[in-house]
DNA sequence: AGATGTGAATGAGTTCACAGCT
DNA sequence: AGCTGTGAACTCATTCACATCT
């Protein structure tokens, strides 16, 4: 079956962890793997891997297993990451430019192109290479730069202003870490992070620790886990 | 049904958003909610609302819904949030200084109490109120700071050595940031955050966006979405 | 009347087990 | 012989529909 109809969510995250999986072995100078191998040392289940990686083509050799290398580029393709995905960052607080930094360096495809804030005193500074301007320019800002995704790290009270004149820019996807619910447009992928929940789901296990002795938690939750 | 065995890790996700939902109500003085009034508002499903609090007794009021105050102390006390907390913020970079000043500011169940960094140049100042201490005497000052989080914000090569310090003083849960799969204490409760994954998921949903047209994505994904 | 709480029905996701290729 | 790819069995999660309570 090649590139068929919906993935869901967890093959899709899961997909990432491979990948992660994969640079290890690949660092490690690992040619080849079996699912079964892969499974055993990051503790996965072999027969997922097979189901999640048959999604989108057969990538394996019978009877050997998977080339590391191959493997790799055809997620990171399935990933988008061999492409460029030039990125704008607005709001460059503490987490913006923490983003910014982590973005700007190594071999990310997501290229950051421009920044912004409202912050007077920042407008003009440099981070990481990348010019901060005025946030009020926004929509300007974000199509000249050709922007692609944009991160809104900007306070809950802004998030949705800034969203809208993303929007307005024509930008195809943005990634928001502010804690509020967005009136998305429908052409826009738009994914919300909200970093606050893993510490709440932390307190929870915390209590939950607390009384009853400790039981395993071997689900999947996204982002988490691993 | 109250306190029960099992909590599946989607509706613990959930009960974060819920206290989102409701922190949202509580501002705009809403005094009451039913489930069908809070799915309508924030796109989720009234029936899994009940399912999902079921789980932890009745907190309703047949014939008139979910008292918006009582049900946020009572998801709070379930997310241990009316509890302290005290949090260890270990390696002060971007990211890291990022997260201590979220967690200074407001009214967190999650105070930080220490942070460390192996940046020599970093020791001795402060941020948010915290003074930065020596890294390399990171399980001393996280046995005597008496945290019981740890929040891990160092580069990949470094998380296990300083997982293993935490752990050694005997800390009750960490919260991982790096790139990495750690070695796990099993009395340890720990989640790991891998920040570049939600790019990643991002890059994956615009290379479908580009060949298809873009199909309704409802699903649940976690940490996404909302 | 109106909304909760919950068993029953449906659907989604995971594991099993094996046919089929190398 | 060994490992992938995949239908079938199974488990987990969501939705339906209604009995129950205010």
């Amino acid at each position: 079956m090649t590139t068929s109809g919906e993935v869901s969510p967890h093959t899709l995250h899961r997909l990432s962890i491979y990948l992660r999986c994969l640079r290890g072995l690949r660092d490690s100078n690992v040619l080849r793997v079996s699912s079964q191998d892969l499974a055993d040392r990051f503790d996965l289940s072999a027969a997922q891997i097979r189901k999640d990686l048959a999604h989108f083509g057969e990538f394996g050799i019978r009877g050997v297993g998977y080339d590391v290398q191959h493997l790799t580029d055809r997620l990171r393709n399935l990933l988008g990451l061999d492409r460029h995905h030039p990125t704008i960052v607005v709001g460059v607080g503490n987490l913006g430019s923490a983003l910014l930094r982590f973005l700007a360096m190594g071999d990310s495809a997501f290229r950051v192109v421009a920044a912004v804030d409202n912050d007077p005193s920042q407008v003009g500074t440099s981070l990481a290479g990348v010019r901060i301007e005025d946030a009020a320019r926004l929509t300007e800002i974000a199509t000249i730069s050709g922007a692609e995704i944009g991160v809104l790290t900007v306070p809950a009270s802004a998030a949705q202003a800034n969203y809208n004149s993303l929007v307005l820019a024509g930008i195809r996807a943005v990634l928001n870490f502010a804690p509020i619910r967005l009136a998305r447009d429908p052409d826009v992928v738009t994914r919300s992070v909200d970093l606050r929940m893993f510490f709440e789901e932390l307190g929870f296990l915390l209590v939950r620790a607390d009384s009853a002795t400790v039981h395993a938690t071997k689900t999947m939750s996204p982002g988490s886990g691993d």
